[in-house]
Formats: C-alpha cells, structure tokens, sequence
DNA sequence: ACAAAACTAAGTATAAATACTTAATTTTAA
DNA sequence: TTAAAATTAAGTATTTATACTTAGTTTTGT
C-alpha cells in the first residue's frame, strides 16, 4: 500500500485529488495539509511514501519544502503540483530534489502513472520536462577546473523539440526500447532520431555525443 | 612542431628531460623555470603549447602553478612530473585541472606519448590513475539535493585494479575498441571484463552500470 | 489552404554489445 | 614453491546499435 499525504491550500484540490487516488487499489491518502510547514509536519509524524505537494501555497510553498525535505534526508519521494506547465517552477522543482512534477489538469491515468513511478524510486516529469532541462543548466556535472577550460559554444544549427528530449534520454544512457516506451514511440523511430543526433553533433559515437552535449552545454 | 616549457628546480632534471625531448622530432623546449611563479611569467611571455611541471618546487609548487593556468584559462596544457605515484597528488593533480601526470623515471617513450596526447588535447595519466580515481571522489557530479539522496552502499565485493581501469574507461562511455588501445588488451578481453563487472554490480545495461557505480561512489 | 518541416516507422545491412562458456597464461597470495 | 585468483583471449549465439534510405502522416509556418 502506498501512503500518501497530500498537501494544497485549497481543500477542493485535495478532495479532488484523494477522490482520484482512492479509487485505486494500492493508494491511501493518509494526511493532508494546507501548506509547506504543515506537510513537513504531517510527514514527519506519519512517515508517508509519497508526498504530494502544491507548488503554490502561504507560509511556505512546495518548493522551500521540498528543499527541506531533502535537506533533512526524510524518507518520502515528492511530487510537485502546478497549475501549469511553467519552465521556472520545473527547474526550481527538479533542483530542489522532486522526485516529480505534475499539472493539477493531468488525467486521473497520468497522476496514477506518476505516484506508482515515485513510489517505486523512480522520476515523473509530465509534458516537455526532457526540452526544459536541456534548455536550462541544472546540473554541475564538473569539477571547476573542467568547467573553466569548456568554451560554451554556439550551436551551428537548432535542435527540434522532439530531438531534445530523445537527446536527454541518450544522455541517461537509456537504449532505444526505453526510449521508444518513455515517448510511446516505436523503437525504430527512437533509432532514427537517434541516428539524426549523432549527424546532427557530428558524432561518431555515444561517448562523442555526450562530450559534444556537454561542450555546446545541452546538458 | 610542440613548443613545451618546462619547470623544475632541479637544473639536473630540466636537463635531462630536455635531452630526452629534444632528441625527437616534432618537439622543441622553448624557455624553463624552476618554481611555479616563474613557470607562470615564462608561459605568459612564451605562449608554449605544453607545460611540464614537476609537483614540488619551491615558492610555488606544480599543483598550485596548474591551478593558477586554469583560474586564469592560460592556453596550455599541462603536464604533472611527480617523484613517486602518489595518490594524495594524482588527485591533486586532476583537481587541479592537470591534463597528464608522469613520474620522473618514466621511459622515454611514455614522455613522448604523454607530450603528444596532452598537445592534441588528450589526457595522459601514468600507471595505476584509473584505480585511484575510482577510490576517490573527485567529481561532484550532482545537485546538493541529488548527493543527499543517494547512499553510499558498502560495497559487497572488491573490483580487482584490472577491473576498476574497465569501469573507469566504461564509464567514460568508450567502447571496447578503445579500451582495448588504450589498456593494450584485445578487444575481446575487454569484452569480457565488461561483462564481468556488469554481472559484479548486478547491471542489465550501461544505464544500470553507470547508477550502481554512482550509488557505490565508485565515479 | 498549402507547402515545408518534423515525426513516424518501415526496409536492409554491418558492427558492436551482450550472454555465456572454456581454457591457457600470468600474477598474486599463502 | 605451489595453489588460487586474475587476466587474457578464443568460441558461438542473440540482441542492440549504427548506417543509410525511403516514404507516409502529422504538425507547423506562411
């Protein structure tokens, strides 16, 4: 059984919300709460698997908490709520440590979908996440000395939507048939796009290709 | 043809290295010091493509000088002579953004290979690096948030050295080919050490490898 | 509305990775 | 010195990646 706690200023959003979870075998909504450091609380007295959190809210909004939850190494995946798809609110989201990211008008399937994920120590960024991250520096994969000698170079030609995140997903060294079922793609079309990457970032291999991501910083 | 400086504040030393050197095609020793203050105003003034700097000088040793070169994006490459294999320097070294690290007693051949493959933008380091670098932790690699997530597991076996150099170069995603050049090995062998070490941590594929190296901090 | 670009997915072929084993040689530890 | 462990490298087979192309459908831009 999963236990969750839910947390959202609005009740409406939380009845809502536990509404579409209860109906499903393996989900308890086991707590809720209004605000950041209510949920901080809540979790700490019931200890639930998942929590998931409104980005928005008094006191103290999702992402402050989500912050401390991982600064305070508590034992609970997190999933943030947004009423939209706001590239900020995603970068902010993954850099405080969600596990998850979610808008509030995602089907009860997608929401579903994102707390088994969690729950099983894995990640679920809804919609255009892969492009956001790429579009965006979230990580500092080097010591200094590697950073200062990279030239961030400007790229000679753009990259579609499409192949960004199929680049993000290479990148975490999925194979073509994670690839294909995290986009719901066929795997020969992963292996097109992947095929038009390497001609792309003129390389000849993975470990090219990801040296030519770092040096263009795609990721 | 490779302009190189060289640093050392043994006259003997620079000599010598410089018999060996000059003896070769393609490489000429255009200035020396001997202290790392000195190596800094020499390749401000020269502009060599190499520099090779032993790690212990006075005033200023090698380690910091390389730092400095770094700091300041000084277009040189650098290379690190030290005495004796010394872990605590090697990581130094690399952390200090080194492209290479030699010892003295090192043969001719392997300055020369050194020389060349730091001047065409390589990384050369002597002997029993790729261990070393597995048993210390010197890339922060993740967010804050991502490093207080992950736990650092025992490790319920040992990676022989042999093992540990497969898993260093296949977590810098070169394929088997390299790695075969590169250990002097045959291809087939490095085959099998790859699979060795995918059975060893439990991993179905290079995604799996590389998180269970991450989770034992073993990059 | 239409053309261009992007996405999708099939085809065929070669190379590499993975899977598993066997066995000789070298290195290391007892 | 000897036995055990590690390294090396071959064998065969399956799966995946790479390479390149063609072509229909969908999306986007004009």
């Amino acid at each position: 059984m999963i236990n969750v706690v839910l947390a959202d200023d609005h009740v409406l959003v939380r009845d809502g919300i536990k509404a579409l979870l209860e109906d499903q075998t393996g989900i308890m909504v086991i707590d809720e709460a209004s605000n950041g450091k209510e949920a901080l609380e809540v979790i700490s007295k019931n200890k639930p698997h998942v929590l998931i959190i409104d980005i928005r809210m008094p006191e103290m909004n999702g992402i402050d908490a989500v912050a401390e939850i991982n600064r305070r190494k508590m034992d609970v995946k997190t999933l943030m709520l947004s009423m939209h798809d706001s590239e900020e609110y995603v970068v902010k989201s993954i850099q405080a440590g969600a596990d998850g990211y979610l808008l509030k008008g995602a089907s009860k399937e997608e929401f579903l979908k994102a707390v088994n994920k969690v729950a099983a120590g894995g990640k679920y960024f809804t919609g255009d996440v892969s492009s956001i991250i790429m579009n965006n520096f979230v990580n500092g994969n080097t010591t200094k000395a590697e950073e200062s000698k990279t030239v961030i170079k400007e790229l000679p030609f753009q990259l579609t939507k499409r192949e960004k995140q199929i680049l993000a997903l290479v990148l975490e060294l999925k194979n073509n048939k994670d690839i294909a079922e995290e986009l719901s793609i066929s795997k020969r079309t992963a292996e097109v796009h992947r095929f038009n990457l390497m001609k792309k970032l003129e390389a000849k291999n993975l470990q090219e290709l990801t040296n030519k991501a770092k040096e263009y910083r795609l990721i």
